[in-house]
DNA sequence: ACCCGCTTTGCATACGAATGCAAGGCCGGA
DNA sequence: TCCGGCCTTGCATTCGTATGCAAAGCGGGT
């Protein structure tokens, strides 16, 4: 037995008014004086009436719902964003509609469609990329689109991330300075534009301090691709002293390789570095040395884009580098005279 | 310029049938003849015309949206049961809307206020209660709430949760049988049913062998609360040879500090045991032993309820414990005979 | 007392698809 | 050939709110 639902009809009915005088009351910027707001506001507070969002977007075209896409989850970057990502849109009065985009079974164009379908005022793809015909539908649609923690090079689209390139360039004169001499890199998926930059940063810095680098291995990304990695780069006997892993998520699964299955000493033996600063990098089991990412930065910039693209229709994409700062831990020798 | 939005309409006209052939194409189960369904499909292709899912809600009154409250993203048990929900829900036609349930700012019967104003078809609510006229309010709408990870005596709710009562049991079953003699607890957050599961099936093990507990202190479920529980615990002469901590999360924050700060070995010195078996208590840095409450069955009844309940209006709400095996790692002393 | 201008209000319609109802088409059986 | 019944189809209406427009109300200045 479910009870009829309350509309705007029967609060405006009860408090002896038309229905547009309700819908006015509950529509900030309206107006309507302060006799009607109150003869409504206790006409629907007696009958329990909430606006209907899902018409009201109907009617006014705008649903502030922004569509998130997501491909996983067990990067603990992504939850941490996540959060504070739905917090801010909450405060601003938007809800974020979540699309998990399995690696595996689809691809974001198709995901990105069936968002468009709910009629979301935008867009946040996270860790995830655009077709450009699908970037062209978004803008044909009025619905912007932020890049989060990758970027592009179609111009339409906004991007946020952290400045990879400096931040890889940092790392590279951290470990020179430490006087590493065989350093070696675990690369993400070869496909993100953060594995790019993140290795060109640190391959420039490395080559501006006059070394190269001793060895390399892919890590996708994954935890378990990571492990393999960190097997393989330290087989030989000429192994690396030093690993600049591309992301904290698969460092873990190298410190964790090297200190329990090889028996190495972490930063005895081998200096690791990250990139993120997830909060498991401050836990003093790994205590990694790491390139802050500033999620909350990052959050709000993409957060303060889409609304105004939203509600300025302020149209000019934007792309933004957030600085990102060397986290200087436990996991990796200190240079003397850096400060952690 | 964003173009116009093509309508079932601009597709019926462009086809030369009526806007309802339209809709009953793209409807499943709706009767429309194979030249019919041909010609729409071909129109709507060449328009590129795709059903407005939110004038579909409208009309129907079906959303196949669910909503989703959540209070935190950085105990790593739920962005993985978040991860799996929204994928599952995806397969069946559904999606997630999220709401962060921030622990300080608004109470979460708020939040499913607002979620009921979204015309959702569904709800769940994780690691969180609901106020009994909440509930009511749900039920006159038709709107079936699923707990997740928690469990409350109002018999109109649906539940699904891990045998909390059993796990406890378990843990001190395994601790006793590992020889223990001072055995301490560390609570979650007083308020939660899965604490007080835990605890009562904790003591209640212990009191079948035999034994007391040796202390206690409060977590609260949050790490920093956490390791001051251990600090406390840990600080006099007759400190404990095990404890128990309400999840892993906090168990972290607990082998952190007993390591790092107090320099004592776990397992050599204190046995440590969690609840949750997230992903990290695999990694070997903690390597952790746990009660390993299934994130996937969780996620998969929860669907299954949610589903049934919406779909077939199936109404008895349904209570569900999933049970809850340890998983022996590294982190506790392992009794003879006990396999991992 | 009169007029101008701003605020408030109601009316009517729009948003886009789903669906009850009745009419039309088609088929098979007698 | 005629009729009954089922499958299709279109018409008209519905869902609940927002909003343009025009009318009405109100207040102040002269």
């Amino acid at each position: 037995m479910r009870g009829r639902k309350i509309t705007s009809a029967d609060v405006a009915a009860r408090a002896g008014v038309s229905q547009s005088a309700v819908s006015r009351v509950f529509t900030p910027g309206a107006s309507a004086s302060p006799r009607t707001v109150q003869k409504v506001r206790k006409a629907a507070a007696e009958l329990g009436y909430r606006p209907n969002v899902i018409a009201r977007t109907m009617a006014s075209g705008r649903s502030r719902i922004i569509g998130l896409v997501v491909a996983y989850l067990d990067n603990y970057f992504y939850p941490e964003a996540l959060e504070k990502l739905s917090k801010l849109l909450q405060d601003r009065g938007y809800h974020v509609l979540l699309f998990m985009a399995s690696q595996t079974a689809e691809n974001v164009d198709d995901i990105v469609e069936r968002i468009l379908d709910h009629q979301v005022d935008g867009i946040v793809a996270a860790s995830a990329g655009l077709g450009s015909e699908l970037s062209a539908r978004c803008r044909a649609a009025g619905v912007p689109v932020v890049l989060f923690n990758r970027s592009q090079d179609d111009p339409s689209l906004s991007a946020v991330t952290s400045d990879n390139v400096a931040g890889g360039r940092r790392v590279a004169e951290f470990l020179l300075a430490g006087g590493h001499g065989r350093i070696a890199y675990i690369a993400g998926w070869e496909g993100a534009s953060t594995q790019r930059d993140r290795e060109f940063g640190f391959l420039a810095g490395l080559a501006r301090g006059g070394a190269a680098l001793h060895s390399r291995a892919a890590g996708e990304f994954r935890l378990e691709t990571a492990r393999t990695a960190a097997r393989v780069l330290f087989a030989g006997p000429d192994r690396p002293d030093a690993v600049f892993v591309a992301n904290d998520h698969m460092a873990f699964g190298v410190m964790d390789v090297l200190r329990h299955e090889l028996g190495l000493s972490v930063p005895g033996d081998v200096s690791v570095v990250g990139y993120d600063d997830v909060p498991p990098a401050a836990w003093p089991a790994y205590d990694l040395t790491t390139v802050r990412q500033a999620a909350t930065r990052m959050v709000a910039e993409t957060v303060a884009i889409l609304i105004d693209q939203i509600e300025q229709a302020c149209d000019e994409p934007r792309r933004i580098a957030i600085s990102a700062d060397l986290r200087v831990r436990g996991s990796a020798r200190v240079p003397a005279g850096w400060s952690r």
